[in-house]
DNA sequence: AACATTCTCAACCGCGGTGAT
DNA sequence: TATCACCGCGGTTGAGAATGT
């Protein structure tokens, strides 16, 4: 362990914070504000780096602080928002009044521990060559979030282009995680957590990017069994055969989770198309990190698409879709899936995105 | 009671973004 | 435009507490 550049001076303390350390912060901010951090300390009389002050005061001496348990509203608020914008913990605080992003992020990764440690013995075979799935939850990940809190451990986001291990790995949790957004009766287990708590019943959406079709073949995109011609469901990736067994059993609510959050995928449509043909009806990130520029924007479409998540749905939307964007990409909901649409997918000159049933309602 | 294991959570680290120069 | 300092964020660590054997 290194130590913060700011803190390289000999006489720097770290470690816990002394009841008299609290104090001696606390009355220099309550009195003079904290303005510039790196300040803090030499003027509060600490022998701490400004970055270790502001850390102190931001999750533990704030006033405004909330402290104990989570109530069983945050824990749903939490998954909600997780299953929307990922591991974005400052974000998901700010939707708490008083609790901190890091209170937040010690509440979910310990929950995931929890359930890494009571795994259905079903699942478990089916993750034997995936070690990014060991260092999850493949058996029982957080509900609808997906590879969310794992992207890290995934290869780069476009899933084409991938090596087959890497596909492999894909399939495990992709699997896993469909699994276990299943009811129980589906996914074999019964401690899951529920869906997603707080959100309407249906998963929100969630994207294939087949525009790369690598040596090792994309991940095929995962339409519905019954809206498939019988003559190409032999293309099923196993991620398909979960979801068409969860379409097979009428639970079209379980829908897989998000891939990576909505923040990488930057979309915000109305989904009701009339003509039930028009397939490249939007953009989004052709990838995952591809579009920086377009930040500002996507936060505040991941702003909407929170709202509308949580029952705030707006039904305008004036999103303008680039249409170079929009070239890679197909859109339908159940409706407006078309065989044509599907087979332009197969061919793997589209990405692909998919829309729940009910989430234009 | 003693030890081992697991959990909790405060704190640290490193990185990226931003604004000043 | 480049550099620097600072801030804020997400990931990770580790000490102490709680729980299990």
């Amino acid at each position: 362990m290194g130590h913060h550049s700011c803190c390289n001076q000999q006489k720097v303390k770290r470690g816990l914070w002394s009841p008299e350390e609290d104090e001696k912060l606390i009355r220099y901010i309550t009195t003079h504000g904290y303005g510039c951090w790196s300040e803090v300390p030499e003027k509060a009389g600490l022998q701490r780096c400004g970055k270790s002050c502001r850390l102190r005061w931001i999750n533990y001496l704030r006033p405004d602080i909330r402290r104990g348990r989570f109530t069983a509203e945050e824990e749903k608020l939490i998954i909600s928002l997780h299953a929307i914008v990922g591991n974005r913990w400052a974000h998901i605080a700010s939707h708490l009044p008083g609790r901190t992003d890091n209170e937040i992020k010690n509440y979910w990764n310990s929950w995931i521990k929890k359930k890494i440690r009571k795994p259905p013995a079903a699942a478990a075979a089916a993750t034997t060559t995936s070690s990014a799935s060991a260092t999850t939850s493949p058996n029982n990940p957080p509900p609808c979030s997906t590879a969310t809190s794992d992207h890290h451990h995934l290869p780069p986001p476009a899933f084409g282009g991938a090596t087959a291990d890497h596909h492999l790995q894909l399939d495990a949790i992709i699997n896993q995680n469909l699994i276990s957004s299943l009811p129980p009766k589906l996914a074999g287990g019964d401690d899951s957590p529920p869906a997603v708590p707080g959100l309407p019943h249906h998963c929100p959406l969630f994207m294939f990017d087949t525009t790369t079709t690598g040596a090792g073949g994309a991940v095929s995109p995962p339409p519905p069994s019954s809206l498939i011609p019988t003559h190409l469901h032999h293309h099923h990736h196993p991620f398909i055969a979960s979801f068409t067994a969860a379409m097979a059993a009428d639970t079209p609510s379980y829908l897989p989770p998000l891939v990576d959050g909505m923040a990488t995928m930057g979309v915000a449509m109305d989904c009701s198309l009339e003509d039930g043909q028009t397939a490249a009806a939007m953009a989004a990130t052709n990838g995952y990190y591809q579009h920086h520029q377009k930040q500002q924007q996507l936060e505040i479409e991941l702003e909407e698409e929170e709202q509308r998540q949580l029952g705030h749905h707006q039904h305008e939307n004036h999103h303008q879709w680039d249409e170079e964007e929009a070239q890679h990409l197909l859109m339908w909901d159940q409706e407006v899936l078309t065989s044509s649409n599907l087979e332009a997918m197969q061919s793997g000159s589209h990405s692909l995105l998919f829309m729940g049933p009910n989430d234009h309602d």
